[in-house]
DNA sequence: CAGTGGTCTAGACCACGGT
DNA sequence: CCGTGGTCTAGACCACTGG
């Protein structure tokens, strides 16, 4: 169903309507879709925001299209096609795995004068600090802490961090990120580390440090995470091009 | 310069014509592009052909667009220096290191069913392992273990491991890899790491693994390698994209 | 041949950014 | 306020696949 007045495009809704079937099952692999002309009368719409909303469907490779064919759905994605910046939910869903979040501390803090270097913002600048065990199927894999500028998100509260932040950003705040930095290293759990993921003295943990910077002209940085995951049951995975 | 008649889209020549702009630098980062309605006017065409000439642009990540503001060359490709598989050689010289090798064993095995399953050949093929000492700045920094088949790979002498594994692959053996999945997890080192890499009881490493696929039909894989490497003097970083 | 997706037009209204 | 990109319309002609 399309609500032509709602603030969502409708090539969105429409193309969220086909994500919703492929997903369900209600298509499946090889299906034809509906034509350009159908799907235009069906919605009473024009043809071109039908095709804005195949297009997208087409780019995130779920469907293929054949001139003088047709549109069909599209054999399953090879394990999403390389390495690609993921939050942490997004990650944990991908290996099937249910993410969950304890919120520890959310406090905002000035005067960190690497924080703020990093972020690219003042050192007086007020910059979110927020804390969280990181959990799969209700273990603790990782505990995170994130420091984000309140100046480039606004106001946050402890709604926006019950799931992926990434997820806030791109939909409740409307920010998009262009790509991110990432350094992994190995290190001993540290107290607070032993205490929150549970593990032992003289543990190793990966410590991951992520930049994440804008899909804007001077390409901001809009977060900064430091994170240390038990090794024992979590391994960073990439497939990369060469 | 555009022709309309041409059998190449329009959309496709003004898409070309900026990308060469941008190539050739005149257009630089953070220039600002004319409107689309200006670009509409200029070519005498209709705005939505701009709108697609401009969003492939887009697309391909080399132009950055702004709601109310306008429409920007982007600060850089990042088809190119995404994450991109590399050798430790490449790896080292990228940092501005100078890379070495002391050869410590090779050998051929047979009936390591592990090794055979993950390189995709009968349990009774022979397979080389390679134990090497990677350095920079004659600092040893991983341990490094490759297995690689002989009936993939040929005769191997000592000469092909002076260096990158991945320029004797390539250029000498002229098998091309296509792509690599890496793991990469947090262990204490072991004794034989203690020994090589020269860290003490207790100190964490990397231990990264990874399998390379060729670029062929079948997608065998060519080399798995298992390496510790040292985390006080190292750190794996990326720059992913969204 | 009829139907498909690919390209293109000449308009329109909207939300947003900066003046 | 004006100019920007984002969305949308109701048409049109083309090249291609298949019966």
């Amino acid at each position: 169903m399309i609500d032509k007045n709602s603030r969502i495009p409708i090539y969105y809704q429409i193309a969220e309507e086909f994500r919703n079937k492929i997903e369900t099952g209600q298509l499946e692999y090889g299906d034809l879709l509906p034509s350009e002309r159908e799907l235009a009368e069906a919605y009473r719409i024009s043809r071109m925001t039908v095709r804005q909303a195949i297009n997208e469907l087409k780019l995130e490779g779920i469907i293929v299209r054949e001139k003088g064919k047709g549109t069909f759905v599209a054999r399953r994605k090879f394990e999403q096609d390389l390495s690609r910046l993921t939050s942490f939910s997004e990650d944990i869903k991908q290996r099937d795995w249910e993410p969950s979040n304890k919120l520890i501390e959310i406090k905002i803090i000035t005067d960190d004068s690497l924080v703020a270097s990093i972020l690219n913002v003042g050192v007086k600048d007020k910059v979110y600090k927020i804390k969280r065990i990181r959990m799969a199927n209700e273990e603790p894999i990782a505990l995170e802490t994130v420091f984000t500028p309140q100046k480039r998100v606004g106001e946050l509260n402890e709604q926006d961090l019950t799931g992926s932040f990434y997820n806030t950003l791109e939909n409740k705040l409307q920010l998009h990120i262009a790509y991110g930095e990432e350094t992994i290293e190995a290190a001993i759990a540290n107290k607070e580390e032993m205490k929150y993921l549970g593990i032992q003295q003289g543990d190793p943990v990966l410590l991951m440090q992520r930049t994440s910077f804008l899909q804007n002209e001077a390409a901001l940085p809009v977060e900064y995470v430091k994170s240390a995951y038990r090794s024992d049951i979590y391994k960073f995975k990439m497939r990369l091009k060469r």
